[in-house]
DNA sequence: CAAAGAACCTGGCGGC
DNA sequence: TGCCGCCAGGTTCTTT
């Protein structure tokens, strides 16, 4: 029986998901050919940057060599060195299916191989799909900062990014030029487990508290991956199966209730309108 | 150039 | 039961 993953309706944003989808796909499409590729017409996921019939003709045939992540993105490395890359927005999910089964609502993409289908879904249409051939990496991978989990991501570096600027620190992680895959759950999480407050100017953290910043992002991300990332609302990352990390949320979406560690009443401040949830006892 | 806000979309939820 | 406003894991464009 094959795998289902993830289920149908799921949402799939930060780092941790789609890592979780990487790990989960990779061995049921590389080295495996394209056999057929349906795309809705004028998919609004192509943003005019390719027409569905080049898309198409592009990607027919070609052999799935490897699949990475970069930041929020999937990338599909083809054969004759042509890449797709996957975001998935706030609702875009993907997922490995029989041949024929019934499609979810909202599918945008099916990519046909040898023992079934990859399947995209987007309600909200906010995810993206990009083609880039033998040209060079596509533009919106340049603009990412530092890979979390790389040696090369450190708190000198963090600190770095953060210098000089007076926006608000929760705004300059969801940016992802100061360091990629960070969204809106793990920015609150590892400002919390570094003990900083997410509405502080960024360039308001000392050295010291860069270097925490950066090792809680570390050890946030790794630990959500291990869990196969957060559940809520409905995704699930296999059938009936749900990620473990929402239940490790310390802050997000906790407002008004007591802080675990410390008692105090959870708050909630919008930050360029996104929700940044914090505890005013533990973070400074 | 940097920062803040609007725009892009659909769907689920709670309140009335 | 409906209808309405609010909210949602993200990025990009426009305005200040």
């Amino acid at each position: 029986m094959l795998t289902l993953f993830p289920r149908w309706g799921q949402k799939v944003p930060e780092l941790p998901e789609v890592e979780t989808i990487r790990r989960c796909l990779e061995p049921m499409v590389v080295q495996r050919f394209i056999k057929s590729v349906w795309v809705k017409r004028e998919s609004r996921l192509l943003r005019d940057t390719v027409s569905a019939r080049d898309f198409r003709s592009r990607l027919l045939g070609r052999k799935i060599q490897g699949l990475s992540r970069r930041g929020k993105y999937l990338k599909f490395e083809l054969s004759r060195a042509e890449l797709l890359l996957v975001h998935f927005g706030m609702t875009g999910s993907l997922f490995f299916t029989k041949h024929g089964e019934k499609l979810p609502a909202h599918t945008h993409l099916v990519i046909g191989l040898s023992k079934g289908d990859l399947v995209l879904a987007d309600p909200r249409t906010f995810g993206r799909l990009m083609l880039t051939g033998p040209d060079g990496p596509h533009p919106a991978l340049a603009k990412l900062g530092p890979e979390p989990l790389a040696r090369s991501f450190n708190g000198p570096r963090l600190f770095n990014g953060l210098a000089g600027r007076r926006a608000a620190l929760k705004s300059i992680l969801l940016s992802q030029g100061a360091v990629a895959g960070v969204g809106n759950i793990y920015s609150d999480e590892a400002c919390f487990a570094a003990g900083v407050r997410p509405t502080r100017p960024a360039g308001s953290l000392s050295a010291l508290e860069a270097g925490a910043l950066a090792s809680s992002i570390k050890k946030v991300l790794k630990k959500s991956i291990e869990l196969k990332g957060c559940t809520i609302s409905d995704y699930h990352w296999d059938q009936g199966r749900s990620g473990g990390f929402q239940d490790r949320l310390k802050v997000y979406g906790r407002e008004g209730l007591a802080c675990a560690r410390c008692g105090s009443i959870i708050q909630r401040a919008v930050i360029s309108g996104r929700s940044a949830f914090f505890c005013p006892g533990c973070q400074r």
